[in-house]
RNA sequence: GCGACCGUGGCGGAAUGGCAGACGCGCCUGGCUUAGGACCAGGUGGGGAAACCCGUGGGGGUUCGAGUCCCUCCGGUCGCACCA
C-alpha cells in the first residue's frame, strides 16, 4: 500500500509508451503471406472530415477495434486496416466554400484523422493504409470501371439529374431544398436529361435477392438483409398489352394486379413516355407539352415525394381494355415514373389508392370488380380497396365469383394464351448511375473518339490523373471543370489516333468504396490491384462492422462488384462480406449528433482528461453496441475508478509471495462464470454486459479479500480488448515479455460454473415466498420437503391441497395448492 | 402509407418463459479528513411499523408462472416511400 503513490495509474504515460512500442515492433502487422489462422476484421473506413472524429466514429471504432482484438487473442491472425473515403461531394462543396483546394485539404484532415485513431489505440495495421483519392488506389479504381466496361456491364444513356441553372451544375439531391438551390434560393432545381454512365446491377437482382438467405455466404443483421430486400423490391405480376384504340399500336403496362383487369377504366402514360407524341391528339397537343414542360421544371425531389395532389392531361387517345373490349382514355401523369415497369399503368381506381385519388379529382369512372364475399357487388366505392384476402371478383365476366388470388393467376394464364401479355418479375432495384459531372473524384478512363466513339484507356495509361487545376468550381459556362483543362482534354484516340476527347465525368465515390476491402491487403503491390494468394488468404471479410446508414447503396454495391469480378475470374468468392454487423447510434441530449444541432461531442478532450481506454471502456458500457446509446458526461467516471481499482489489485498481486494459496470456492465459482459470460457476450457484441461481467469479477475479488494472481491475470487478458494499453502495463508488471495480446484468451470450465451448494427459491402460486439451501443435484422431493418446512412457504399452504409441483432443475420449485 | 425495431427505478441500462431492476452513474447514511467533486463501509423501485401488497406504456389473452409469447390500443426511433 506505501508505494501505490509511486505507482498510480498515468493513463497518459501508459499510453503513450505503448502506443510507441507497438509502433516500433510492428505489433499489428499481421504477416499478410503467412498468416496461419488469418482473420480480417474491417470497419468502414471514414470521409476525413475537416471537424475530425466525433464520438459518433469512435463508438463504431471502438467497438470493431474491441472485437478484433478479442479475435486476436483467441489466436487469429488479425488483419485490422484502416483508409479514407475522400473524394466526393462533401470535401469539394467545402473546399469550394473555404476557397482552398480539395488537394490541400484532405491531407491535412487525414493527418488529424490518423492523429486520432492512433490516440484512441486502435489496432489498425498502419502499414496497409489507403486513401481513396491517392492515385495508386484510384489507378485501380478505374481499372475497375474498364473491367465492367470491356465485359458490357457498363454503358451510357440519358438519365435525370437535378440542374441548377444559376450554378449551370449538377445538384445532389441533398442539395435541392424544397426544389430550390442551396446555393441559390430563389432558383428553382429542374431536371435535365443527360448522357452519364451506368452498371448493370439489375441483371443481378435475382442473385443478390437469394443470396441474402444464405447462411453459408453471408451472415448478416437481420435489420441489413431486410433493408437490401426492400430496395431490390421484388414483385411478380404481368406485362399486358392494351391496343391502341384505331391504331396499329399497343402500349404495354406491368401489373401486379392482374385480377383487376376488368376494372382498368382508364391508362396512364408516364410524361416522358416515348409514345405520348404520337397518341396525342391535335386538339390536346397544346396541353399535353405544356404538361409535359411543366413536369420536366420541377426537381427530381419534388417530382417524387409523395401524398402530392395528382396532376395530370388526357392525351385524347383511347386504348383497349383487352378483357372488356372496352375504350378507355390515355392519360399521361407524374405520378407514373418512366423508369418502373414499363413507364405506363392500367389504371385501376376500384382497387389502387393513387388511381383511386386520380380518377376522383378528374371524373373517370371506378368499376368495383372485388368484393368481400356475399357483399354487395355494387357498393359504392368509399375509398380504394386493396386488399385481396376475402375478396372475390365481381363484374369480372367469366372470373365472376372467383376469389382474387386465384383469379390473379387465371388471368394471367389466359392473357398469356390469349398473346394479350406474361407473367413477369419486376424489381424496383434500377441500374446504377455512377456519372458524376463534378471535379473531386476519379476521371472515367474513356476516350471519346469522332469515328470510333467511346474507347477505353489503355490499361497501360492508367491512372487517367485527375489534373491539380485551381478553378474546379462549376462555372457560367456550363462546362464540365475538366473539359476547361484543355491539355488535359484533348487527346488522340487510342485506337485511330485521330484527335478525341476525355471523359469529363467522374466516378461516384460508392464506386471507390466498393472494392477498397480487395486493396487493404495489398497497398504494398503496385503493377495489379491485388494478389490472388493473398486475396484468397484474406478475402471474403471474416467481420465487418458499419453503419446502417449504409445498409443498402455501399453493402449492395460492393456485393454487386465482388459477382462481377467473381464472373470474370478475378476473385473466389461472390459474397465479399462474410459475417455482417451494424452498429447502432450514439445520441446526446436525445437527439442524433449534428452539427446543425450543435450537439456534436469531439473525443480529444476526453481521451486528454480520461485517458483512451477510459473512454473507450466508457463508450463500450453505456449502451448495446448494436443499439448505441446516449452519451453524457456523467457516467465515464465509472469505468475510470474500475480501471484503478484494477490497477490497485495488481499491485497486491506483486507483494503477495505466497503461491497457492487456499482461493474461496466462491471466487473461483465466479472466475468461471466470468470467463463464461464475458466470452458469448464478446462474440454477439454485447460489450457492456462484457464489461459489467468483469465488474462483477472485480467486486467479488475485493470483497472476498482475493489477489489471487491466476485470476487476476485472465481478468487482464479478458480486458485487454477494451482498455488495450491499460492491459499492456498490467501483463508487464506480471512479467510479460512482448504484448498481452500474444497470451490466450481464458477458457471456463462448465463444472466449476456452479457452487457446492445451491439456493433454490420457492414460489407458491408462481409467486416467491422462499428459498432453500440444498446441495447441487439434490433431488426435487428433498426439496420440496425442505420447502414445505420454512415459515413463510407454510404459511401459504397450510390447509390447502398441493395440486401440482413443478420443479425447474436447479432454478425453481413452484408449489400450487388451492 | 408500408416495413423493421423499441417503451423497464432519478438516469444509462441487465434479465435461455422461472427470485425484475445485474453493472454503472447519481443520491442517502456513516467512517477517514483542515477540506472533499478523493477514498472506504453500508443503503437506494413505490407503499407499509410489520406481515405483506403493488410494480416492466394502457387494455385483454395463453401459462403453474409473462418484461419476455399472442391480440389490441397509445407513444417513440430508424429505413423505404406515387414502385403500378
Amino acid at each position: 500500500m506505501t508505494d501505490q503513490q509511486s505507482f498510480r495509474y498515468d493513463p497518459q504515460a501508459v499510453e503513450a509508451k505503448w502506443q510507441a512500442r507497438w509502433a516500433e515492433r510492428h505489433t499489428n502487422e499481421p504477416d499478410l503471406d503467412a498468416a496461419a489462422r488469418p482473420f480480417y476484421n474491417l470497419m468502414m473506413f471514414p470521409y476525413p472530415s475537416a471537424e475530425g472524429l466525433h464520438v459518433g466514429n469512435m463508438f463504431a471504432f471502438t467497438g470493431s477495434d474491441v472485437y478484433g482484438r478479442f479475435k486476436r487473442l483467441q489466436g487469429f491472425d488479425v488483419f485490422e486496416p484502416i483508409g479514407f473515403d475522400a473524394f466526393g461531394i462533401h470535401s469539394e462543396n467545402y473546399a469550394i466554400k473555404l476557397g482552398i483546394h480539395p488537394a490541400e485539404l484532405i491531407p491535412r484532415n487525414i493527418a488529424n484523422f490518423t492523429r486520432q485513431l492512433t490516440r484512441v489505440g486502435g489496432m489498425f495495421s498502419w502499414r496497409n493504409v489507403l486513401s481513396t483519392t491517392d492515385p495508386a488506389y484510384y489507378k485501380w479504381t478505374q481499372w475497375l470501371f474498364l473491367q465492367l466496361y470491356t465485359s458490357g456491364k457498363a454503358y451510357r444513356k440519358h438519365g435525370l439529374v437535378n440542374w441548377c441553372p444559376e450554378c449551370k451544375t449538377v445538384l445532389a439531391n441533398e442539395q435541392v431544398i424544397n426544389g430550390f438551390c442551396e446555393r441559390h434560393p430563389d432558383t428553382k432545381v429542374e431536371q435535365r436529361a443527360l448522357q452519364q454512365w451506368y452498371f448493370r446491377i439489375t441483371d443481378y437482382a435475382e442473385r443478390l435477392l437469394a443470396n441474402l438467405d444464405d447462411r453459408s455466404k453471408m451472415d448478416w443483421s437481420d435489420t441489413t438483409t431486410q433493408a437490401q430486400r426492400n430496395w431490390l423490391g421484388r414483385s411478380e405480376g404481368a406485362e399486358i398489352d392494351f391496343a391502341v384504340d384505331g391504331d396499329c399500336g399497343a402500349i404495354r403496362v406491368y401489373t401486379t394486379r392482374p385480377d383487376t383487369l376488368y376494372g382498368a377504366t382508364f391508362m396512364v402514360l408516364a410524361p416522358e413516355h416515348p409514345l405520348v407524341a404520337q397518341l396525342t391528339t391535335d386538339a390536346e397537343r397544346a396541353t399535353v407539352e405544356a404538361y409535359r414542360g411543366q413536369v420536366a421544371a420541377l426537381d427530381l425531389v419534388s417530382r417524387k415525394v409523395g401524398d402530392k395532389e395528382k396532376t395530370g392531361v388526357f392525351t385524347g387517345a383511347y386504348a383497349v381494355n383487352p378483357a372488356t373490349g372496352g375504350k378507355i382514355p390515355i392519360w399521361i401523369a407524374d405520378y407514373v415514373l418512366m423508369e418502373y415497369g414499363t413507364g405506363a399503368i392500367m389504371a385501376v381506381p376500384a382497387h389502387d389508392e393513387r388511381d383511386f385519388a386520380f380518377a376522383q379529382k378528374f371524373g373517370l369512372p371506378i368499376t368495383r370488380v372485388l368484393a368481400r364475399a356475399g357483399r354487395d357487388a355494387d357498393a359504392p366505392m368509399l375509398e380504394a380497396e386493396t386488399d385481396t384476402a376475402g375478396y372475390a371478383l365481381v363484374h369480372s365476366g367469366q372470373w365472376s365469383g372467383r376469389p382474387a388470388d386465384e383469379a390473379l393467376q387465371e388471368i394471367t394464364a389466359w392473357l398469356e394464351r390469349e398473346g394479350h401479355g406474361t407473367r413477369t418479375v419486376r424489381f424496383r432495384l434500377y441500374d446504377w448511375c455512377i456519372s458524376r459531372q463534378r471535379y473531386w473524384g476519379p476521371p472515367i478512363p474513356i476516350i471519346h473518339c469522332p469515328t470510333c466513339g467511346p474507347v477505353p484507356v489503355p490499361e497501360a495509361d492508367l491512372p487517367v490523373l485527375l489534373p491539380p487545376i485551381d478553378d474546379f468550381r462549376p462555372d457560367d459556362s456550363g462546362i464540365s471543370p475538366l473539359a476547361r483543362h484543355e491539355e488535359w482534354y484533348f487527346v488522340p484516340c487510342p485506337e485511330c489516333g485521330a484527335q478525341g476527347r476525355r471523359e469529363t465525368d467522374v466516378s461516384d465515390t460508392f464506386l471507390d468504396s466498393a472494392w477498397y476491402y480487395l486493396r487493404y491487403p495489398n497497398t504494398d503491390i503496385d503493377d495489379r490491384p491485388f494478389d490472388s494468394a493473398r486475396t484468397a488468404r484474406w478475402c471474403p471479410v471474416t467481420m465487418y462492422i458499419g453503419g446502417n446508414e449504409h445498409a443498402v447503396l455501399h453493402l449492395l454495391y460492393s456485393r454487386f462488384i465482388a459477382m462481377v469480378l467473381h464472373e470474370l475470374g478475378h476473385v473466389l468468392f461472390e459474397e465479399p462480406f462474410t459475417k455482417f454487423r451494424a452498429h447502432g447510434l450514439i445520441v446526446k441530449d436525445g437527439a442524433k449528433m449534428s452539427k446543425s444541432k450543435g450537439n456534436v461531442v469531439i473525443p480529444d478532450e476526453y481521451i486528454a482528461k480520461w485517458g483512451a481506454d477510459t473512454f473507450r471502456m466508457y463508450l463500450m458500457f453505456l449502451g448495446p453496441f448494436q443499439e448505441g446509446g446516449d452519451f453524457r458526461d456523467s457516467g465515464i467516471s465509472g469505468p475510470r475508478r474500475f480501471l484503478e481499482k484494477v490497477w490497485d489489485l495488481v499491485g497486491q498481486c506483486e507483494h503477495v509471495t505466497l503461491a497457492g494459496q487456499e482461493v474461496h470456492q466462491s471466487v473461483v465459482v465466479k472466475r468461471h462464470q466470468t470467463v463464461k459470460k464475458v466470452t458469448e457476450a464478446m462474440e454477439a457484441l454485447s460489450y457492456n454486459t462484457a464489461i459489467a461481467a468483469l465488474m462483477e469479477l472485480l467486486n467479488t475479488m475485493r470483497e472476498t479479500n482475493c489477489s489471487e494472481r491466476h485470476i487476476v491475470k485472465d481478468m487482464i487478458v479478458m480486458l485487454a480488448p477494451f482498455a488495450p494499453h491499460f492491459s499492456e502495463e498490467c501483463w508487464e508488471r506480471f512479467g510479460g515479455v512482448t504484448t498481452v495480446f500474444s497470451a490466450s484468451w481464458p477458457t471456463w470450465d462448465e463444472g466449476l460454473t456452479v457452487e457446492d451448494m445451491m439456493d433454490i427459491p420457492v414460489q407458491v402460486n408462481g409467486k416467491t415466498r422462499g428459498k432453500v439451501r440444498v446441495p447441487r443435484g439434490a433431488e426435487e422431493a428433498a426439496i420440496a420437503a425442505a420447502a414445505m418446512q420454512q415459515d413463510a412457504v407454510k404459511r401459504f399452504t397450510e390447509g390447502k391441497e398441493l395440486r401440482k409441483q413443478i420443479y425447474v432443475p436447479g432454478r425453481l420449485l413452484n408449489l400450487v395448492v388451492g
